[in-house]
DNA sequence: CGCCCACTGGAACGAACGCTCTACCCACCT
DNA sequence: AGGTGGGTAGAGCGTTCGTTCCAGTGGGCG
């Protein structure tokens, strides 16, 4: 049955139930059931414990939402377009989990604040190299240095902000309008 | 010693807890602790327990954050610089806390989804009436009335999220950058 | 005075928490 | 055949969780 590593399994489910649970709301014991996995496998791969398991699964979950984003950038060639073609591909995306799947990172990043804390270090590399993904994809697309990268987080920040907005109010409304302006932003300075 | 009512310690001790450190984060007798109450007094005002509590102390939250932002928004007659106005503001308060003190719902609500959680239905109230906060004052401003609540909308979006990342990498900028994106778009529809 | 009742104080409950520990399985070595 | 070690399995540690319960306490009213 099972066609991934226990490693793997242990790093996905965690993942999954940290974004939808937040860090101190999901449980080893919860993770390792959900893995299909047992205790001892868990604290075998991450002697660090829950902390050390949550950085991994941060990380996982960067890597995966970047690569949604990428998907969605690289199927337009306007940067406006780009922009919006995010927008939309999240709000389909959250609306096809129940809208219970939003950005991984977020909800463990607000509770676990505090100067030094690992978690709050990944979260922060993730929204980091989210935003290089979209800073990339502007300059491609010729907008001018200084500004792309300046827009590039706003553009994460407002995505966040409509994301979790939506999550909270089941519906695709705030993802939409966030995409429509955005791309009007990103096109005022083409 | 006590110069408000035991209820009012609780709640604003709660508010403050949650905001920090999210719900399943916070415990009731850390509340009880942090008002200068005893366990008694939580579950005499509280019969419905730690949920009841939460959504007391995320109605409390709201209307704080209602009056930042209506202070931040009466200090400006043009609407784009009224909505920068909002961002510096956010960003000042930020910075004061040592960043611990961002958005009084955002960190309960994406940690308790779920249709019908009332903890979640708290936190939309709030983004609902901060957004017509937003939409009110577009309107004053000679915003046309379609354009003004979709823009009001977004404004709260990109203010939460900023907010969320300037909490998590600890800096100003990414509020400062929202305020101006924000203001070219706000004034790009008057 | 005696009664009442909103409120306080804290002990105690079962459940769940993160984590440790030992026993065990089995594919692979010499 | 006998050993080795990465991985599995889960009982159980001490602690904390949310909650319940009850014995006070003190100001207002008959």
């Amino acid at each position: 049955m099972q066609t991934s590593s226990t490693r793997d399994r242990i790093v996905a489910a965690a993942s999954r139930l940290i974004r939808r649970q937040g860090y101190t709301g999901t449980g080893v014991k919860q993770i390792a059931k959900e893995a299909d996995a047992t205790l001892g496998s868990v604290y075998h791969f991450f002697p660090g414990g829950k902390e050390a398991l949550a950085v991994a699964a941060l990380e996982h979950g960067r890597e995966q939402f970047a690569g949604l984003l990428r998907a969605a950038l690289d199927g337009e060639d306007d940067p406006a377009a780009a922009v919006d073609a995010c927008a939309c591909l999240l709000a389909r995306e959250l609306r096809a989990s129940d809208w219970t799947d939003g950005c991984p990172v977020t909800a463990a990043a607000l509770e676990t604040l505090g100067p030094g804390n690992p978690i709050q270090r990944a979260c922060a590399d993730a929204l980091y190299s989210w935003r290089n993904l979209i800073a990339d994809k502007l300059l491609d697309c010729g907008l001018p240095d200084a500004e792309a990268r300046d827009l590039a987080a706003t553009v994460v920040h407002t995505l966040e902000g409509a994301q979790a907005t939506a999550q909270v109010t089941r519906s695709e409304e705030p993802l939409l309008l966030a995409g429509r302006h955005l791309s009007r932003l990103v096109a005022s300075y083409t």
